[in-house]
DNA sequence: CACACTTTGTGCGTCGGTTCACAAAGGGAT
DNA sequence: ATCCCTTTGTGAACCGACGCACAAAGTGTG
């Protein structure tokens, strides 16, 4: 209530953040099933984290909880998706409609949570025009153009990594500044602008670590050089 | 070189694992460039990290480097590639093969990386039989035989959300040890398996807090209740 | 009203990761 | 061989995140 014991701080730590959806999902799961009240505990264990750091997590937005209860889940669906930003409607551009392109296109997670894809380009004249999940194909060189018609303000690279660059600087320089980034490379970007990267490979890769380690570790000899 | 100050401890941690795939994205890079050595801020620079932070990173799997000069970058992706088990062949297997099984299924970054698709495997009898990238699409009642019959050690999840939660147990229950999991569900599985998530929609979530921060949040009012 | 029980919100110790800054080590020139 | 320059590898301070454990706060029952 009072500014200095402010509730919702402008300071959300950033592993916060990357669970809030989380929880998002988790009770929207149960919001559907007809669950009126959670405990931390209870939530916890749906999420699959620890129920103290939940409930922290949950206290950076403010005092949402009723103790000896637990959440209402309705309100805290709607307390998160605030916080997210999710009461929103965001208008999402997907460039390269290649095979992830098309997938992410048809992705129903999308729709469902405040974005909407509103714009597929590419710049393959062998797919521009096609009809991909309702949306017509445009062309790459319509990408300024689209962005500002359509008030697109997140961007999803899907391209191939060699263009993903030349794409990026276009996007920036008509003031996009968040970017999605399936493309195996790092882009560089003025500080303002936020990327996100998901690279698949990478994931493969880390999993290979540890599964090598599973597999040879007790055995393994202390070795060759 | 020596046995009591030996390089390559057990203990990679975690983080440097999680980069160890970017350095040696970089690095592939460099080398088809002809680049035949690099330093640490370069490659710091190339990887889109800080340069003291690649050096720790590199100087867990041992002393690679020649001060003064830098790394050789073969030699550096050679032993990275070691570290990370990218020197044998790994089997995976794509199980689900709809938009997203098959854009896996066709992404190249994988074959370039020491993993191989091994089978493509669904329940839809529509697809079954299909010939994707090459490989035909088997019969989720084949998925214990074909994971065996095929040497499979990592697995793929690529279905809808409410069949994940039962491939997965039945993929742990042959032996599999490393899942990959594109389903928007917390996997329960014992604690000797690995599970990573990409979740397309958290990313998107995240960004969208963060372009609300940036849109609304120089103006935004003290608030709301 | 008082007491027993449940569950939140958080203070605090701990741990892993990041960054700075520098000594140690190698190369090359004179 | 000596000196200077470059660049690595790492000690140490810092920072954020995690999780324990508990006081505070609410419910419900008799």
């Amino acid at each position: 209530m009072k500014s200095p014991s402010h509730p919702r701080d402008r300071g959300i730590p950033e592993a916060t953040v990357a669970r809030l959806p989380l929880y998002l999902r988790a009770l929207n799961g149960m919001a559907e099933r007809g669950t009126a009240t959670v405990s931390s505990e209870d939530l916890a264990v749906a999420a699959g984290v620890n129920s103290a750091k939940l409930r922290k997590d949950l206290s950076h937005l403010g005092s949402y909880g009723t103790r000896g209860v637990g959440y209402d889940v309705e309100y805290l669906v709607y307390q998160i998706s605030r916080e997210l930003g999710l009461t929103q409607d965001w208008a999402v551009a997907i460039v390269g409609v290649g095979n992830l392109g098309r997938a992410l296109a048809n992705y129903g997670g999308f729709v469902s949570r405040g974005f909407r894809v509103a714009a597929l380009i590419d710049a393959d004249p062998e797919v521009v025009g096609d009809d991909i999940a309702g949306l017509n194909v445009e062309h790459i060189d319509e990408l300024e153009a689209v962005i500002q018609r359509r008030g697109v303000s997140i961007v999803v690279l899907a391209t191939p990594a060699a263009a993903a660059q030349k794409v990026c600087d276009r996007v920036v320089a008509v003031g996009v500044t968040s970017i999605l980034n399936f493309a195996p490379v790092v882009l560089s970007v003025p500080e303002s602008v936020d990327v996100r990267k998901v690279d698949l490979s990478i994931e493969l890769q880390i999993l290979a670590f540890h599964e090598q380690r599973k597999a040879g570790g007790p055995l393994m000899a202390v070795d060759s050089q």
